[in-house]
DNA sequence: TCAACTTATACTTTTTAGGCATAAATAGAA
DNA sequence: TTCTATTTATGCCTAAAAAGTATAAGTTGA
């Protein structure tokens, strides 16, 4: 039994009339007779009651025609289904990114993925810089932004995104925008960050600054999480740095300075397995680039 | 695209090797991979990530190879049940029988059909003899039992069973089993009936007799079924002729008196559509023909 | 009884699938 | 680095299957 039979099968079930049937299917009627009962004689089974006048399906027939049609448009709808997802336009992609991306290039960049493919599931897992690399090698996500790149043989990275540092101060702190001009006003503060070994921007810019400003700063809490750190700022339990893009992440009662003297930024990194074909990971990449990520737009 | 090629591309994708999978499908390699070639052209979907090396399955090659598996194991279901209708094992029969038969042949018969047949669905339209033959040559129903013979060309008719006729009398009467001799003592009695024209048995049976008999019987009311009859004894509103049948069909209080003295009686007969081949009906006839309809065994 | 119509069969041609030999590419061993 | 083993792809030939043409055979209705 193959598809061409089944086809043929249905154009004499719907006609009932070989002749008729041959001339829609574009074969000739001998050719379509000895399909069928190659069909019949596959399955042990009539088909069509058939003398020299009339053809009806018998209830086998009724029940095949049926069942065949149903199988032959599903088929067709796998066809369909199947290019879709090799050209990329349905299917999931898996989407790790630290806690800030969530302010930052994350919401335009599934809005215009949801634009031009409306079809692409995403699936989020929030997760710090040093899960993203094992992450990926697993397979267990598809692509990540990074905030810290590591060169890495099988893995390709491109900044899409770079945003200022602000110290991020307690509502009562002495120090405000217009009273702020360098780290060294802080330099007897507390500091509270995450721990050096998930993430080394905010240390390394952090001794950066300070070794430049002279002093070295007094690190008294460490969280690997921003809404955790936000948190103890504003319970006067310390001060901090973070991008910029965490103003716009919640209510806390907290102060955020940007650092705009400063010439250190923060990048914010996109990052895939480079052999990775997955189509829908290609567009996920094409309208990722397609997208200008500027300060301006994301940050009003 | 056809079966051939899907089932191969099942044995590529779950073994991931050409070779193999040709080893497997019993054809040679190249046959296979040109098998291959051709479906993703078809297509225009590559299924397949191969080197000379390797073999993986695109994720439109997994998607596809999820459904194939599906869509063949319908198949193998659809053919199956195909076979199953062809065999009359499987399907639906329609049943036009009159109210009584309820009360005799329908019980067994479609206990030997569940035994036999587990799959076949039975559906029973009680009728009046006059609308058998319509609804028979309707294809409304498919097989019907009836009380009268009309000798039809297209129609197959046996009798299955024959039982002999009760008076029924509303518990009241004098009459009983044991001072019962002839219709004669019920002359001045009133009669019920059904209607002449939708069942003329009764009416023929307690004319011949009450001409035996030498009297005119005088009937009162009229109605097609049973139940209504025996109803209206029940108010003493009359008398009446019935199958001994009827003697189990209900809890209303009156006298059935079997006429075991004449000759008459009642009748059913199974009819079907001579040219009709449904393999259910096939069947089902020869279930009823295995079958013993004897009153001794009905009647008990 | 014959003409018209419809499906089936016989035979031939065309198309498609499959087999064999081998090329091409690559990983891993020597 | 070179060679060997392994694996998929390609070229070419053969075999099988499908489709075409002509026509037989059976049936209906004029």
């Amino acid at each position: 039994m193959d598809f061409r039979q089944l086809t043929y099968f249905l154009g004499v079930a719907s006609e009932l009339h070989f002749s008729k049937a041959s001339e829609k299917l574009f074969i000739a009627q001998p050719a379509l007779s000895r399909q069928i009962q190659q069909l019949e004689k596959e399955l042990g089974v009539l088909l069509f009651e058939r003398d020299k006048r009339n053809v009806k399906l018998t209830p086998a027939g009724e029940y095949l025609s049926n069942e065949a049609q149903k199988i032959l448009s599903q088929l067709d709808n796998i066809k369909h289904r199947t290019q879709l997802i090799h050209n990329g336009e349905e299917g999931e992609i898996r989407i790790g990114h630290p806690g800030s991306a969530i302010y930052s290039v994350i919401p335009p960049l599934l809005s215009a993925l949801k634009l031009f493919f409306p079809n692409i599931k995403t699936n989020l897992s929030e997760m710090l810089d040093s899960s993203v690399i094992e992450a990926l090698k697993k397979h267990e996500i598809d692509v990540a932004f990074i905030r810290e790149l590591h060169p890495d043989k099988y893995l390709t990275a491109k900044v899409v995104f770079r945003e200022p540092f602000a110290l991020i101060l307690p509502e009562s702190h002495p120090i405000n925008e217009n009273n702020f001009e360098s780290l060294a006003q802080v330099k007897n503060d507390n500091f509270i960050l995450p721990p050096r070994n998930s993430s080394s921007v905010y240390h390394d810019l952090l001794l950066r600054i300070c070794e430049r400003e002279g002093f070295l700063p007094n690190i008294v809490h460490e969280s690997n999480y921003g809404a955790t750190i936000l948190k103890l700022v504003e319970h006067n339990l310390g001060i901090s740095v973070m991008p910029i893009s965490y103003k716009f992440s919640s209510a806390m009662k907290v102060k955020f300075i940007e650092m705009k003297n400063i010439p250190e930024r923060t990048n914010l990194s996109i990052i895939w397995r480079k052999d990775d074909t997955n189509p829908v990971l290609q567009n996920f990449l094409k309208v990722s680039e397609s997208l200008d990520f500027s300060d301006a737009r994301l940050l009003k």
